[in-house]
This record gives structure tokens, C-alpha cells and sequence, in this order.
RNA sequence: GGCGGUGUGGUGAAAUUGGUAUACACGACGGAUUCAAAAUCCGUUGCCGAAAGGCGUGGCGGUUCGAGUCCGCCCACCGCUACCA
């Protein structure tokens, strides 16, 4: 064994004999019991980033943890490898998608294998690979034939400009990032999946998923958003009947006018005579397509002329146009009541609608309905036959009353929209419908599959190139064999990363998109990514799983059993102003910290040129803030144990990880320390066999850390995911080995013992020194597969315990008891405690509370 | 705007079921070693106070023998918000 700690050496020695054994390579096996861990896999985006390393390191550990259970374990990777980026990539650096995709996922693979993850790679895959993407349309085409796939107009943000469609995060203040030119709403058609037939089901089975965590259950639950309430009509003169939902029909006798969104067909009939209305619709398309942009902007609206009949007071109100009522959402039309809804009251005080109050509080507190509107549930007033009714009567007796005059009825309703899966634009699964003038939109035929994405072609940014290849998109119908044209749009990324987890179980499969070892390994026991997919990418997977369900390609209900969201990697930022306005960022490796004496920070200073940075906070890792850390730089520093160990060592995983050099140079030490323990004690020869009744007081004391550490670290894997803590506990093992060396033969083998015991307890995180030092220890056994410690529990037991003693809850005194001492024991040698004695002897005890084995509270008052 | 989360020493954090607030680290300070420095090792370190003791978990209030933990209101920051992945 060498005295020094040598990472660079010992890891990529590691890393070949596990390569060259094929150590996480793994095949279905119904005899053993299967346990699957799951990393969302990267986007490939050039190089990893922390956030990519915190995650995997977590799955890392969590899957050698198992495997050390003697499961059958199974780790794949793989790449989300069609998306945006790679359009930018090629617009800036002329690189076509493909080639910079691919050399990305090259270099990023060498990176995790260089940190030592254990992946069974044969299992790899790529989605912008034929091979897998050519299942996904193929699976499309399933769901057109169930109908579960139609076709209608979508708003997108359009660049007049770039004559493209722009994603969300494209528009920069209203405009195109690259043109700069204000951008419009626009209609367009495009194809969706009916995510809303299986609403109540995405709903329902939430609350099996006990391995999820609360929050993103509550999260789903709120997206989905299933509501109770009544769809009803108002008759408008001239132009039928306007369609509306409510889940206030209790609120109905209130209602002071209607409102529809600017793209309504009522608005735009209105707008043909009107050129002061057509002036505000037009102003309404040039709005992003953002829920939270369409939340915050200033509510507008404008009066179409128009009026329309109270279903059952048979009153007219006015109608409305808003720009804050989508037309995507719903009927596209809702009734306003501002005397009970804030957003309607804020509306109607703006145009000087009239705002009526029908609902009064149970209790009959005074509500004025001039300073806001009154949003809870009560008793209805000023509403005719309905006054004196509370919530629940009165919906039914609405409801009822609608039904019988045939203006509406009970409706469930939900919030979650069918999934739009069109996206126009290159880098992405062809959308596998060919379109015929007399046929219609058809499904290509399986046989012709895969519809291969063009990759030798030029990207310039405007608008997408296959849109501009005959020799792509001309074909002929399937059906009447006539000239016929390919669709050129692609599907949202989103669409390859909902079943990515399926085809890694079945990943040799190559005549069906899935095989019978799908149903082997799925569902993932272990589901592990960021925070920032807790709705949409989860949404859409367990969706995706349903419809596997019911196309028969899978048995089970739910894709993840557990989820573990991961939080995410922070760093300090610090910037200059420069003399055009603009910040100049720098990176915080290249940034001096200096501190006062109680180690505040006082000043920054740039350390090419000594001139002072401002700090601006702790913000996560990106380029704009450039305050991103590469990992690269830190695994050629300190190796992939320590970026390991620092990375699992500083937060717990659902929280936010700070990155601080000196915290990565503390887990470096430590590793340091742990080598240099077991190399002294290695170095003092050989160890006796245990004899675990046959130690002093101090050799009992070291073996029970021993084994309440081995509890300890246990429970915080397996159950509570805390591995930080994990990591403290084998570090206060360490702490009490080093400073207890006895070199009798029963004190080194308690040594022994303890080292052995933290080299184990450490290996799923810090997996390669762990291996050196294993072997250092006298084990020619393969650490992987090493059995987990178990806990010895008459190691565990203690003749005395020391118990607190409060007086009215302050801290006063510590007592040691007996470990079966009674109650009246325990009290009396409370009142004794001689502190205890000074606070106590003036004051009437009121009250003595025993808490066994953790304190004792004297209660006193004066006298 | 809506939904979800977070807030504890100089810093990252711990306290798992309402029971000793600050484990484990980082930083800082003092010391040993060294020609010197780095590295390493040892010690001190919540705040106020000479001490006794008091105060202290974003703020205000409540429940309890006892609250970081439970309840109510408020503040600040972060994530998601349907075409970023």
C-alpha cells in the first residue's frame, strides 16, 4: 500500500478492471429480485455540467447501495438528443445538429466514465438515432388508429422576420431573440394527444405513488386541476348560443356581463365593422404564449356591441372582448360575476361595469362589495326563488333549473390541456403523417418506418431545412397513391424522453419498440432528476406509460415507483459594470476572497489584476452569470471521489448545493485522512480475530460507534436519502478511531473493525479509493458486490444513559441513570442534581415531567 | 398572477416522532512542526456579559410542561407556469 493518496493512479485503475470485467453490465434474471435506478438522462449539450454530476452521483450511490443487497441492479445512460441547442450550435458555429450531437455525446461520455459511474453501457441509446426515434413514430401511428391523435389550430409566437415559429424562451420582451421584430400570435394546425382522455386516471393514481415526494404530487394535482361546475349558455342576439364554465353557478344571478378571447369568433364578427375594436385584437397578438406572461400583463378589454340573455333572469348583459381570456382554454368565453371574483371586480371598476352582490358571509359580517369583491362560499342574496340557499343548494338548484331549461348542465372539468406535440422546427422526430389533397392527413405505413430525418444539410436558422427538400418531403399517398406531400413539422422533445425508460429495459429489442424485459425491470424502483421536471416531463411519462398499458406493451399502472428530486447546483457570482452599461461577469475560479478576522468576506479582487469585483449573490450555475464551475477542471484537480464525496457531502439532495472550492478541498482532506488511517494501521501488521466479549470500557465504547454508525448510515441511504449525514456519521467513526489507537490485540482488532465498517459504509459514494483500501485491508473480494454491514446489536447496548434535567424548560442539569432505572428513580435524582437544587429551592414544584431516556422537566412557580 | 418550495452561527448545514439548538464540515483565530512557506497535527470558535446568567432558528402572534419542528398572519428569496430540457 502506498503512503500517499494517489486518486489520479487508483481511480483509473479502478475504472479498467471494472471495465474490463464488465461489472455493471446486467441481464433479466426472474429468480433474482430486480432493482432498476434511473438518472434522467442529459441533453447533450457539449460538456457535463455540476447539476449532471450531483444527479448521477446520487443515482450512482444509489444503485451500488442495492447492489450491495445482492440485487439483480440495473443503471443505464443514454442521451436526449434532439432539441433546440443543437439548432443554435449549428446557426453559430456552422456545425450541422447532427455531427455537433454527436461528437457531444462523445466527449460527455468519457466524462462519466471518468467519474466512475457504473452504467451497463451496452444498453445506450440516442433518441435522434433511427433506430430509437423510428418506435416513437410507429407508436404515433398506433394512437391515430386508436384515436387518441387530432389535428386543430394552436397559437404560436411567430417572428415576422425569420418567418419561423419561436419558442417561449426566443422571445426577449415581446421580441424575436435574433430579429429583434416585435412578434405576433399566430394559428396554425397542428397535432395533439388526447392526455385529457386520461385526466382522471393521472389524477386518481397520485395517490398510489407513495414514493413520490408531497410536493410534486401536490404539483400534478394542481396542473391537472379537476374542478366541479356547470357549462351553460347565454343566447347572443343574432349569433346563437356562447358557451361558457363555471364552478361558480351559485354566483350565476350576479353575473354583469361576458367576456371572450380576442380570437373568439364573436369578437372577430363584431371586429368587421368596428376598426377601433380590430385595432385592440390585433393589439392583442403581439403577446407571448406564456401562461405567467398572460397572468401579469395588464388586463384590457373592449365592449363588442353585442348583449347577451341571462339563461334564467332572462336580463341582457353586454359582451366583452379580454385579452386575459385564452381561446385555446375551454369555450374560450366566461361569465363575469365581479361582485364575487377579483379578477371580473378589478375588470368591471376599470370599464364601469356594474358590480352586484348575491353572496353574503355565513356569519353575516358586513361585506362591501365596493372596496373587493367577497370570493368565499356563503348564502345567496338579492337572487330571487335562490336567496337564503348556501353553496352546495344552491349549485344543485341552478344546475337543475338549467338542465330543465335546456341552457346547461353538471360538468367535471380540468385544467390540464391535450399536449400539443408539433413543433416546427429541424431537430427533431419527423412527425410520420403524409397529407393528401383528396385523403386527408394519414398515417405512414409501419413498413415504410422509419421516416429518417435528413442529417447532410445546411442550417441557417430561418425556418427549418426540410421544409425546403423535395426530395424529402414529396412522396406518394399510401392510400390513393397520388401525389402527396410528408409532414415537416417534428415532435416536441418531450415526446422521446416519456419512454425512454421502457426501451433501456428492452433495449436489444429490434422488431418491437418493447419485449417482455421491459416488464422484468420496469417499473424504475428509482426515479432520480431535477426539481424543474416535477410536472411536465413526469406528466407526460406517466401518461405515455398508461397508453403503453393499454396498447398492451407493458402491465404496470405507473412508470416510477420512487422519485428523489434533486436540487440545484449554485455559485457565487461576481461582475463589473463596464462603461457601455452592461455587466461583465467572472468566473469565481478566477476571483480572491479576502475575510475579517471573524471570516465575514470584505472584499473581492480579481486575481489576474488585483482590482476589486462586486459580489452579486448565489445564483444556479449558467452561462449568462458565468459562474459555472466545469467538473472537468475539479476531477483533474482532486479526482472523482473527492467531487463525489463534496457533492453528496454538502447539502441533503432536495435542496440547493452551494459550490465552494474550500468545501471540495475539506472532502479532499478527509479522503486523505481515512488513507492514512488505514495505511498506519495496515502498516502495524497483522490483526487478531474479534472477540467481542472479551473488551475493556474504552474497546466497548469504539465498537459501538462501529455499529451505531453502521445503523446510522443504513437508514440515511436506504430511507432517508440523506447522504450528507451519511457522511458526517462515518466521519465522526473516523474522528473516534483516530483518536482511540490502542495497540493491544483486541484494540486493533476493534480497529479492524471500524475501518472496515467505514470503508464499506463509504464505498457506493467514494467507490474507488474504497476498492484500494478494501484490498489494503486484507480482502481479495470484489467491493461491489460485498454484502452490506449489518448491525451488531449487542454491540449496541449501554449500562447507563445520561438524561437532561430542565427547570421550566431550561437547560439545568445532566443526571446518568441506569439504563432500566424506574421513573420515581429517575425524578429523584433529578431533584438532587445539585444546579438543579439552586432553581428550584425557593419555587413550589408544580409539575414534574420524565421523558424516558431523553430529559426531565421540572415545573416550579414562585411560592 | 397561479402552483410548489426555502429561510437556523462568519459560511454549507445537523437536530428523523413536539424533548439538550448548532452534529459533521468550511472559514477565522491561537499553538506545534519548518530556515521559511505549503502540507500536516493540536486547541478555541452562536451573540451579549468579568462572572452568575441572559438572549438566540426571517418577522409578529398563538397552542404546549416544553416549539427550529404544530397553528394563524406577514416579509424575503428560489423553481415551474404547457414551444428550454
Amino acid at each position: 500500500m502506498n503512503e500517499q493518496y494517489q486518486p489520479q493512479d487508483i481511480e483509473i485503475q479502478a475504472q479498467s478492471h471494472w471495465e474490463e470485467n464488465q461489472s455493471f453490465k446486467v441481464d433479466a434474471d426472474p429468480n433474482r429480485e430486480k432493482f432498476y435506478c434511473l438518472s434522467m438522462f442529459p441533453y447533450p449539450s457539449g460538456r457535463l455540467h455540476m447539476g449532471h454530476v450531483r444527479n448521477y452521483t446520487i443515482g450512482d450511490v444509489i444503485t451500488r447501495y442495492q447492489r450491495m443487497l445482492g440485487k439483480n441492479v440495473l443503471q443505464p445512460m443514454g442521451w436526449d438528443a434532439f432539441g433546440l441547442p443543437a439548432e443554435n450550435a449549428a446557426i453559430n458555429h456552422k456545425v450541422p445538429p447532427a455531427k455537433w450531437t454527436y461528437e457531444n455525446i462523445d466527449y460527455m461520455k468519457t466524462q462519466l466514465k471518468r467519474l466512475g459511474f457504473g452504467y451497463d453501457w451496452d444498453r445506450e441509446l440516442a433518441t435522434c438515432h433511427p433506430g430509437y426515434y423510428r418506435w416513437e413514430q410507429w407508436f404515433f401511428i398506433q394512437l391515430m388508429e386508436k384515436g387518441l391523435v387530432y389535428k386543430k389550430n394552436a397559437m404560436v409566437n411567430w417572428d415576422p422576420v425569420d418567418q419561423t415559429v419561436l419558442a417561449n424562451e426566443q422571445v426577449i420582451d415581446g421580441r424575436g431573440w435574433r430579429s429583434g421584430a416585435l412578434v405576433e400570435r399566430k394559428e396554425i394546425p397542428q397535432w395533439f394527444l388526447k392526455i385529457t382522455d386520461y385526466a382522471q386516471e393521472l389524477l386518481d393514481s397520485l395517490d398510489d405513488l407513495d414514493g413520490w415526494p408531497e410536493q410534486v404530487r401536490t404539483m400534478q394535482k394542481n396542473w391537472i386541476g379537476r374542478s366541479e361546475g356547470v357549462e351553460l349558455s347565454f343566447d347572443v342576439a343574432g349569433h346563437g348560443e356562447l358557451t361558457v364554465f363555471t364552478t361558480r353557478p351559485d354566483t350565476l344571478i350576479g353575473v354583469t356581463y361576458v367576456a371572450v378571447a380576442p380570437q373568439h369568433p364573436l369578437a372577430l364578427a363584431a371586429a368587421k365593422d368596428n376598426a377601433q375594436l380590430q385595432a385592440f385584437i390585433d393589439d392583442c397578438s403581439h403577446l407571448k404564449v406564456a401562461e405567467a406572461d398572460m397572468a401579469t400583463m395588464e388586463k384590457k378589454g373592449m365592449a363588442l356591441g353585442l348583449e347577451a340573455t341571462h339563461p334564467l333572469t332572462g336580463a341582457t348583459v353586454p359582451v366583452w372582448v379580454a385579452n386575459f381570456v385564452l381561446m385555446d382554454y375551454g369555450s374560450g368565453a366566461v361569465m363575469s360575476v365581479p361582485g364575487h371574483d377579483q379578477r371580473d371586480w378589478e375588470f368591471a371598476r376599470k370599464y364601469d361595469l356594474p358590480i352586484k352582490q348575491v353572496i353574503k358571509p355565513m356569519d353575516d359580517t358586513p361585506v362591501d362589495i365596493e372596496k373587493a369583491a367577497f370570493t368565499d362560499k356563503g348564502v345567496l342574496v338579492n337572487s330571487g326563488d335562490y336567496n337564503d340557499m348556501d353553496f352546495s343548494v344552491a349549485f344543485q338548484s341552478i344546475a337543475a333549473d338549467l338542465k330543465a331549461k335546456n341552457k346547461g348542465e353538471i360538468q367535471v372539468n380540468f385544467r390540464l390541456r391535450d399536449w400539443g406535440v408539433s413543433r416546427q422546427r429541424y431537430w427533431g422526430t419527423p412527425i410520420p403523417v403524409i397529407n393528401c389533397e383528396c385523403c386527408g392527413a394519414l398515417p405512414v405505413p409501419a413498413e415504410d418506418l422509419p421516416v429518417v430525418l435528413p442529417t447532410d444539410i445546411e442550417f441557417d436558422g430561418v425556418g427549418s431545412p426540410i421544409k425546403r427538400m423535395p426530395e424529402f418531403y414529396e412522396t406518394t399517398c399510401p392510400k390513393c397513391g397520388g401525389e402527396a406531400s410528408r409532414e415537416t413539422d417534428t415532435f416536441d422533445t418531450f415526446m422521446e424522453s416519456s419512454w425512454y425508460y421502457a426501451r433501456f429495459a428492452s433495449r436489444s429489442s429490434d422488431d418491437a419498440m418493447l419485449d417482455e424485459s421491459a416488464d422484468y425491470w420496469g417499473p424504475v424502483d428509482q426515479y432520480i432528476g431535477g426539481i424543474e421536471h416535477a410536472i411536465l416531463h413526469l406528466l407526460y411519462s406517466r401518461f405515455f406509460h398508461k397508453l403503453m398499458r393499454d396498447m398492451g406493451l407493458v402491465s404496470s399502472d405507473e412508470p416510477f415507483k420512487s422519485l428523489l428530486t434533486q436540487g440545484m447546483v449554485l455559485a457565487e457570482t461576481y461582475y463589473r459594470d463596464e462603461e457601455s452599461g452592461a455587466k461583465q461577469w467572472f468566473s469565481p475560479q478566477d476571483v480572491d476572497v479576502q475575510r475579517d478576522d471573524k471570516g465575514r468576506v470584505v472584499k473581492a479582487t480579481l486575481l489576474s489584476d488585483g482590482q476589486p469585483v462586486s459580489p452579486s449573490g448565489i445564483t444556479k450555475m449558467s452561462k449568462s452569470k458565468n459562474n459555472g464551475i466545469d467538473p472537468q477542471v475539479m476531477i483533474d484537480r482532486y479526482g472523482a471521489d473527492t467531487v463525489r464525496l463534496f457533492m453528496m457531502f454538502a447539502a441533503p439532495p432536495e435542496q440547493s448545493l452551494e459550490w465552494s472550492d474550500s468545501g471540495v478541498e475539506g472532502a479532499h482532506r478527509y479522503l486523505k485522512r481515512l488513507w492514512k488511517l488505514v495505511f498506519d494501521h495496515v502498516n502495524a501488521g497483522a490483526v487478531a480475530t474479534l472477540d467481542a466479549s472479551n473488551l475493556d470500557n474504552k474497546q466497548q465504547d469504539v465498537r459501538r460507534k462501529t455499529h451505531e454508525t453502521i445503523a446510522k448510515v443504513t437508514d440515511d441511504i436506504d430511507r432517508r436519502h440523506t447522504f450528507n449525514t451519511a457522511i458526517a456519521a462515518v466521519m465522526e467513526l473516523c474522528n473516534t478511531l483516530s483518536r482511540s489507537i490502542d495497540n493491544s490485540e483486541q484494540g486493533r482488532a476493534v480497529m479492524q473493525e471500524g475501518l472496515e465498517a467505514a470503508v464499506v459504509l463509504l464505498s457506493p459514494i467514494v467507490p474507488h479509493i474504497t476498492r484500494q483500501l478494501w484490498l489494503a485491508l486484507g480482502h481479495n473480494s470484489n467491493l461491489l458486490t460485498e454484502s452490506w454491514p449489518a448491525v451488531d446489536d449487542a454491540a449496541l447496548t449501554r449500562n447507563s444513559i445520561e438524561m437532561v434535567v430542565q427547570v421550566n424548560g431550561k437547560l439545568r442539569g445532566k443526571i446518568e441513570v441506569a439504563a432500566d432505572a424506574d421513573r420515581d428513580l429517575i425524578q429523584h435524582a433529578a431533584l438532587a442534581d445539585e444546579n438543579v437544587v439552586r432553581f428550584t429551592q425557593d419555587k413550589v414544584i408544580r409539575k414534574v415531567v420524565v421523558v424516558p431516556n431523553k430529559l426531565v422537566n421540572i415545573v416550579v412557580s414562585d411560592k
